[in-house]
RNA sequence: GGGGAUGUAGCUCAGUUGGUCAGAGCGCUACGUUCACAUCGUAGAAGUCGAAGGUUCGAGCCCUUUCAUCCCUACCA
């Protein structure tokens, strides 16, 4: 126990400590009556997904919080569990099968592809717990769920009949947004737009049976092939005549109306817009206005079909090259301009989205809408930081229904089913109706398609506590308490929850969602695969600890704001974890005596009472803050505490009195340490449970667990406002004598007598107190208090004090011109202070407004400085 | 077009309800390794808190305007 290491290597401990922890079921929480639930769901990491930044963020966030609610009594559920991830998994399994030789899934068929998705995620799925677990997280693994398992995929059918039900759930033939490569719709929030260079084509349309043409500008020439209009204000007299007439489609033959639609925008392009039903959403609406035809001219594949002539089989872009140049051959093609515009591509795999009209299943989304709204409006929900309040609402504002159809194999087979006989549509849980209600048939096939994976998702917070039934675990944990996620996510993820929550159980799934930015490398830009700029958190734990991470990423970083990760930032944690690994290992040194239980009152000296009553204020303020969800503030407090007062001022403080003989005093010293070590460890350890855990059972090894241990609490019997200020004193006095002794270069070997001068009872008192710690934090041999200057020169170097002076006799080593100097410097300072804190108080409306303490506190300043002032003076005067 | 964020020391950022808040870490300068730690200590240099107005006894902190950077969102073909 006395040999430890000088530096602390997690390698060492983590594994043990977390094996440990597993082992002993610290990670367990169990509904029971007699304590207070705290629960928070993990959004559940895709399975296919291996451990980023982001991750790695999320969960420290979290995993503070339930250690935090946890020592502080409640039974803190953490319910984890993974994601089935359906397009990022299916695009990994068909990769796995083409190394392997089958070219697609169809060739294993949908049972056969499906199984090979099953085996993949037994053998890959565990991956991200794994790497989860090497963070600390202390999350109740046993619980672990997974969105595809028996009992989500009963609450996916039940919610989904519940609404089908409703009419919330409908099937539609729609323009969606389409991959042509992953084959399958998507969801407008799963469509990126990126700005692309491309072209304005101006293109003529002749007028049937006049000389006349029509000029219509389309970025994508293609889709002519499928236009069925072409459409101008109504308002714009420069085509009033125009309207009704028909045009002759060039290269189609077809013959198109001109029609009028207040959609089109008489000031952009030329005023005339060609309309394609089939293949634009506007275009689509604008179609079903005017009772347009929808010609589909797309294959799947994106392909041109056989509705396209002789483009038939080309890829839309060959096809669009092919098209611009027989036009340009017809003398149709106006002219070309440059153009930038917004492509919306998969996010998936960014390929170019391309608007299709599908029959697919979509959610109506007006209601649901409107109970988000509430949710957030009334106060059952609460988003930190605030501002993430409008920018939900502007979701909420700008939401339709979600398409939530896949043409996937991987996902939750939607329920539905067609009869064979008469066709009917039969949404029905737990596989196929015996019997149709319609025609009493009895044969019947499932939809093809699945849903969306966040379909799932948004089930999570009660489908994990057994949602549909009736389960203890629900009724105890749910509603759940704190969301942790990204900003990221606030559309895909937040509000479908909340409003399934709210639907399915009447409860807003949870109280409050906390917010966090993105990780980004040094430059600030995102880390992603493509950029190569991502840093493994795994090999950042292999070199500095899961503690140096954690530490890394909730310190100075304020919620939803993103953070830039840099390695030296995870040094500096690393270097404050070896830091609380010193002072720990400097105590345990030094402990060799049994110590009491409580030490009396009275034997407290100043420094103890101090720093008892700096660690106390710690306890309060750290508590509040991580009650509001401040991480940052609250370790940033801690880091301050442990070095700056606890290491560099009391550690210093003391250790006179534990190299002295034993006794009261160095009993005192040792208790006083422990007691702040063992309540700072306390405080350290949700962000950092490895390292605490570890010398929490050196320090306290009768006491278990750090990580159940209590939390502290503030206690009125550590509160020691005196000291504070008495300590202060000495520190300011302290800084000062060492200041100039660095300016005048007197090395630190080189030892003064310090002398206080003071005729303040109070004061001689501090300072003779204090003297064990004042002298050898001052390089002095001795301090003398005094009333007079007996004894000293009238050059020694003066440092003013409240009331009174400290001397230090270094004439010898003085110049004492620039001893007057700095005296002169030093009593610009002073006035200038006093004159500002004068000129505050003589501002009447300042004295009559501002609170009392305010003015009293700057009364109390001129109070202080003018004695001080007076000092310098009267020993410039004694230089001459 | 709409919405949001950011702008504080050379770099990365804190600053919680307006009143010692002008801060931290890294970097830099000087000095220092006998007794916890050089993954350390002591001292120091460094910022008109993007700009301009306003509210207030008092403003990085509130209001208005403006400049710069970034993100989200949107049907200008």
């Amino acid at each position: 126990m006395r040999n430890l290491p000088t530096t602390y290597d997690p390698k060492d401990v983590e594994e043990r400590l977390y094996t440990n922890w597993e082992a002993q079921g610290y990670f367990r929480a169990d509904p029971d009556p007699e304590k207070k639930p705290f629960t928070i769901v993990m959004p559940p990491p895709n399975v296919t997904g291996q451990l980023h930044m982001g991750h790695a963020l999320d969960n420290t966030m979290q995993d503070i919080l339930i250690r935090f609610k946890r020592m502080q009594g409640y039974n803190a559920l953490w319910q984890p569990g993974t994601d089935h991830a359906s397009i990022a998994t299916e695009v990994k399994v068909i990769e796995q099968l083409k190394k392997e030789g089958i070219p697609n899934k169809e060739v294993l068929g949908r049972e056969g592809f499906l199984k090979r998705a099953w085996e993949w995620k037994e053998e890959y799925g565990g991956r991200i717990i794994k790497q989860l677990k090497k963070m600390g997280s202390s999350a109740d693994w046993q619980r672990e769920r997974f969105t595809m398992d028996e009992g989500c995929n009963k609450a996916v059918e039940e919610v989904f009949v519940r609404l089908y039900d409703k009419n919330w759930i409908y099937k539609g033939s729609r323009i969606i947004n389409w991959c042509p490569v992953c084959q399958t719709s998507i969801s407008d929030a799963e469509v990126e737009h990126e700005e692309q260079a491309g072209h304005f084509w101006h293109i003529k349309y002749p007028i049937v049976g006049e000389d006349g043409f029509v000029e219509i500008a389309t970025t994508r020439p293609e889709t002519m092939l499928g236009d069925t209009a072409v459409a101008v204000n109504p308002e714009d007299e420069r085509y009033t005549d125009l309207v009704g007439k028909m045009l002759e489609l060039p290269l189609t033959g077809r013959q198109i109306p001109v029609i009028a639609d207040a959609y089109v925008d008489k000031e952009f392009g030329t005023g005339c817009v060609k309309i394609t039903p089939a293949h634009d959403p506007n275009d689509f609406e604008v179609g079903k206005r005017h009772d347009l035809e929808e010609i589909n001219i797309l294959n799947d594949d994106a392909t041109i079909n056989e509705r396209g002539g002789k483009y038939c089989g080309m890829d839309r872009y060959e096809a669009r090259a092919q098209i611009v140049k027989d036009l340009e051959e017809l003398g149709l093609l106006v002219r070309v301009e440059d153009h930038v515009h917004n492509v919306g591509t998969h996010d998936r795999c960014h390929t170019t989205v391309e608007p299709m009209i599908k029959p697919q299943w979509f959610v109506r989304m007006k209601e649901m809408a409107e109970t988000c709204r509430e949710a957030l409006e009334d106060g059952r929900l609460t988003l930190v930081p605030e501002r993430m309040n409008k920018i939900y609402l502007n979701w909420i504002n700008n939401m339709r229904d979600w398409c939530i159809s896949r043409q996937l194999w991987w996902g939750h087979r939607i329920p539905a089913y067609y009869c064979e006989d008469c066709g009917e549509t039969v949404v029905h849980k737990g596989g196929a109706p015996a019997v149709c209600p319609k025609c009493g048939g009895t044969h019947f096939h499932q939809d093809e398609d699945t849903l969306d994976t966040w379909f799932s998702s948004a089930l999570w917070p009660f489908s994990t506590l057994g949602w549909p039934e009736e389960t203890e675990a629900l009724k105890y944990f749910y509603p759940t308490d704190v969301l942790v996620t990204g900003y990221d996510i606030i559309f895909f993820w937040v509000i479908r929850m909340v409003f399934s929550g709210i639907e399915q159980t009447g409860q807003v799934p949870f109280h409050t969602v906390i917010f966090h930015g993105l990780v980004r490398d040094e430059l600030g830009r995102k880390m992603s695969k493509s950029l190569g700029n991502g840093v493994d958190p795994l090999e950042v734990i292999e070199q500095y600890g899961a503690d140096a991470l954690r530490f890394t990423l909730v310190t100075g970083n304020a919620p939803g704001n993103d953070m830039r990760y840099s390695e030296t930032k995870v040094q500096a944690s690393r270097n404050f974890a070896n830091k609380i690994w010193n002072a720990s290992r400097f105590i345990l040194m030094n402990l060799d005596e049994d110590l009491p239980e409580t030490v009396p009152a009275e034997d407290l000296e100043a420094a103890d009472r101090w720093i008892l009553s700096k660690v106390n204020d710690l306890v309060r303020d750290v508590t509040d803050n991580m009650e509001k969800y401040e991480l940052g503030l609250a370790v940033g407090k801690l880091n301050d505490f442990f070095w700056d007062e606890f290491c560099d001022w009391y550690i210093e403080m003391v250790k006179s009195r534990l190299y002295g003989e034993k006794g009261t005093s160095r009993t005192t010293a040792l208790w006083t340490l422990k007691a702040v070590l063992r309540t700072a460890l306390k405080l350290l350890h949700p962000y950092m449970p490895f390292i605490t855990e570890e010398i929490f059972s050196y320090i306290c090894p009768d006491e278990g667990s750090i990580m159940i241990s209590d939390w502290p609490v503030y206690q009125e019997a550590w509160n020691f406002p005196a000291e504070e200020e008495e300590i202060s004193v000495m520190k300011e006095a302290i800084r000062a004598i060492r200041n100039i002794r660095a300016t005048m270069n007197v090395p630190p070997k080189t030892k003064a007598t310090v002398y206080v001068v003071t005729t303040d009872a109070h004061v001689a008192d501090i300072f003779r107190r204090g003297a064990g710690f004042f002298a050898p934090l001052s390089f002095a041999d001795q301090v003398i208090v005094q009333e007079d200057r007996t004894g000293l020169s009238e050059s020694a170097v003066q440092i003013p004090l409240q009331n009174g002076s400290a001397f230090i006799p270094l004439e010898q080593l003085v110049n004492l011109d620039k001893e007057r100097a700095r005296l002169n410097k030093e009593k610009d300072r002073l006035a200038g202070e006093i004159e500002r804190a004068e000129k505050k108080l003589s501002n009447e409306r300042f004295v009559s407004k501002a609170p009392a303490n305010v003015v009293e506190e700057e009364r109390n300043k001129v109070v202080k400085y003018n004695a001080m002032l007076q000092e310098v003076v009267t020993q410039l005067a004694r230089l001459g």
